[in-house]
RNA sequence: GCAUCCGUAGCUCAAUUGGAUAGAGCUUCUGACUUCGGAUCAGAAGGUUGCAGGUUCAAGUCCUGCCGGAUGCACCA
């Protein structure tokens, strides 16, 4: 068990043992803000105490009394108002270490009591390409799922594709009267893009092309077979793009259950809201009303519309249902952007008064929009969307320039796989850096920027660790009796931040922010730097030498697991 | 009008959800030993956290009121 975790089990006993009222598991120990304090620290019981109008320090010193932690820690320091602070003792960091050195899951334990997640992320729509705006959902999606899943948890990733709606009456004109079978054949999406803002404009200036959209669409809905057969195909050339943008980014989905695979269970769902009297007939649609939530009040869902066809809470609310029979989860995790905030209320308080038994935890993780830099909705100068695809080339080619200019030797096929992984690295950490609820402004630099707190700066730490093992004469295993000397602050720094990997991918878990991973990772590999400018490796000696060989090991270890939990590749030189 | 979110260094962003002296990157300036990779490191400069009150041992974080911005509010998803 960790240090962290044995310090937390006896402070919770020692606080049951003072105070048996209390709820022992809201005490949590946590890394300390500055080292000087100490390694880890408590600020729990200045709240346990203020609940009960205690003085908090008294109570601080009621418990170190029955705090026993000296198989750990130094002697435990109370400072402040009532904080409890925790140094390690070197032999306990250093048998932590030997012990992750044997193997086994990397400085996190596996949870105790593993969930099962459903995942509902990314999402593009159907003869749309995938551009900038899918980025966030894409890669915090991912990385949750990764996250989840290094901890032991159960995960079902579930890309819920709009391949359903109005857009298709517009569609199948523009197929069956303005199709480039060239243009189909090179780009599929580019050209069902085409289609849909020719007939768009069209319809614009022409009503009777709206009205020939309609009844395609009223085709298609009731099963037309030249309607179906092009619809199916409008689909599966989307999915082959998409599915190339996902194989270019690693990511993978468990299901695509796209949005008509509801279609069935639409008006069943809306009949049992109407006979448990969940829903109601208003201004002629059906819509469920949330008086008892101030929130809500005045906005209302609708389940059906006025024309009797259904729309995204009537999906949303089957697409619920179907999760929770099929996969019977813990929870479910909704990945969209800050816009949705409102809707997605709406259903989830419409699920708990329809599933009043359930305890599936239903979460929506949403994030802010990316502004161009003059504050508003991204945009190209032609008030276009850049698209994902371009992004990543542009990404990959900068990388490219850099890799030659670095490493002119390398052959291309090195130096285009390593541009690869540094270029798409580089965009990803870009996006998952910041807090996923800020809006943030889009910039080509910032988000191909190698230097800094960014993907490269992770990767180029570990191709230098791993060089250090290419130099060496036979390929290093730490022996079972490796033991490991912390003897200069640098190593201890090291040693200690490697401790809690797993408190951050916990964090990440629970709040589900990615950031707490970059910043994370972004401090280990600044600590490493400057242990390896301090702490010479190859040239100590043959102790020290196999103890910071070991250090350097779990460091790269820590490293390529926290990139790829992030969905970023190493690459062993660059 | 109502609701949600936001306002932090010149710029772009953090701050583990109420914790200790608000931190990074970019930019600017000063340095780095015949030493494991200079895509690096060390240091400097940069702040009344939009404004005004309040709550308490403790507020960037919570409450109230202003100022400024983004988004969403009945048949698009």
């Amino acid at each position: 068990m960790l240090p962290h975790k044995q310090i937390e089990l006896q402070l919770q006993a020692a606080v049951r043992e003072a105070l048996p009222d209390a709820n022992p598991s809201v005490v949590l120990v946590r890394p300390c803000p500055d080292p000087k304090f100490g390694d880890y620290q408590s600020n729990a019981l200045m709240s346990l105490a203020k609940a009960r109008k205690m003085n908090p320090r008294q109570l601080a010193e009621d418990v170190v009394k029955k705090l026993d932690v000296s198989a750990t820690c130094e002697k435990v320091e109370i400072a402040g108002a009532g904080f409890l602070n925790f140094r390690l003792k070197d032999s306990a960091l250093a048998q932590t270490l030997e012990l992750m050195a044997r193997g086994g899951p990397l400085f996190f334990e596996k949870a105790s009591h593993p969930k099962t997640a459903v995942i509902d992320f990314s999402s593009p729509n159907v003869a749309k390409p995938m551009h900038v705006g899918h980025i966030r959902s894409t890669f915090l999606g991912d990385t949750l799922a990764r996250a989840l899943r290094l901890l032991g948890h159960h995960v079902i990733t579930d890309n819920h594709i709009g391949d359903w709606g109005t857009q298709f009456g517009k569609l199948l004109v523009g197929w069956k009267k303005h199709l480039n079978a060239e243009a189909l054949k090179s780009d599929a999406i580019s050209e069902l893009e085409r289609l849909y803002k020719f007939i768009d404009a069209a319809g614009k200036s022409d009503p009777a092309v709206l009205e020939e959209a309609r009844l395609e669409l009223v085709k298609l809905q009731n099963s037309d077979f030249e309607n179906l057969k092009i619809w199916r195909d409008m689909i599966a050339l989307s999915e082959k793009r998409f599915d190339e943008i996902y194989s270019r980014l690693g990511i993978k989905f468990d299901f695509t259950y796209g949005e008509s695979f509801y279609n069935d269970r639409l008006k069943p769902l809306v009949d049992e809201f109407l006979q448990k009297n969940i829903a109601r007939e208003s201004e002629g649609a059906i819509a469920i009303f949330f008086d008892d939530d101030p929130q809500l009040k005045d906005k209302p869902a609708l389940i059906r519309k006025s024309d009797g066809g259904f729309n995204y809470s009537t999906t949303d609310l089957a697409t619920l249902a179907f999760r929770l029979e099929k996969w019977k989860p813990d929870e479910i995790i909704y990945v969209t952007d800050g816009r949705q905030q409102l809707h997605f209320h709406q259903i989830f308080t419409a699920f708990r008064k329809w599933q009043t038994e359930s305890k599936t935890k239903l979460a929506h993780v949403w994030f802010g929009a990316i502004l161009g830099e003059d504050g508003k909705p991204f945009k190209t100068r032609s008030g276009e969307t850049v698209k994902l695809a371009d992004l990543l080339d542009e990404a990959e080619e900068r990388a490219f320039k850099i890799v030659t200019e670095k490493n002119p030797d390398l052959p291309e096929s090195s130096r285009r796989e390593i541009a690869r992984v540094v270029g798409i690295g580089a965009v990803k950490y870009a996006d998952l850096l910041p807090n996923r609820q800020s809006d943030y402004v889009f910039s080509w630099d910032k988000m191909l920027a190698l230097n800094g707190n960014t993907a490269p700066y992770l990767q180029y730490a570990y191709a230098r660790i791993r060089s250090i093992f290419r130099k060496l004469d036979k390929p290093f295993t730490p022996g079972v009796n490796q033991t490991i000397r912390l003897a200069t602050p640098e190593e201890a720094n090291l040693a200690k931040h490697l401790l809690n990997f797993g408190l951050t991918l916990e964090a990440v878990a629970e709040e589900y922010r990615p950031n707490f991973l970059c910043i994370y990772l972004y401090e280990l590999a600044g600590k490493f730097t400057s242990f390896y400018e301090n702490c010479p490796v190859l040239k100590a000696d043959s102790e020290t030498r196999d103890s910071r060989l070991v250090l350097c090991d779990l460091t790269a270890r820590v490293l390529k697991q926290g990139l790829d939990v992030l969905g970023i590749e190493t690459v062993e030189q660059m």
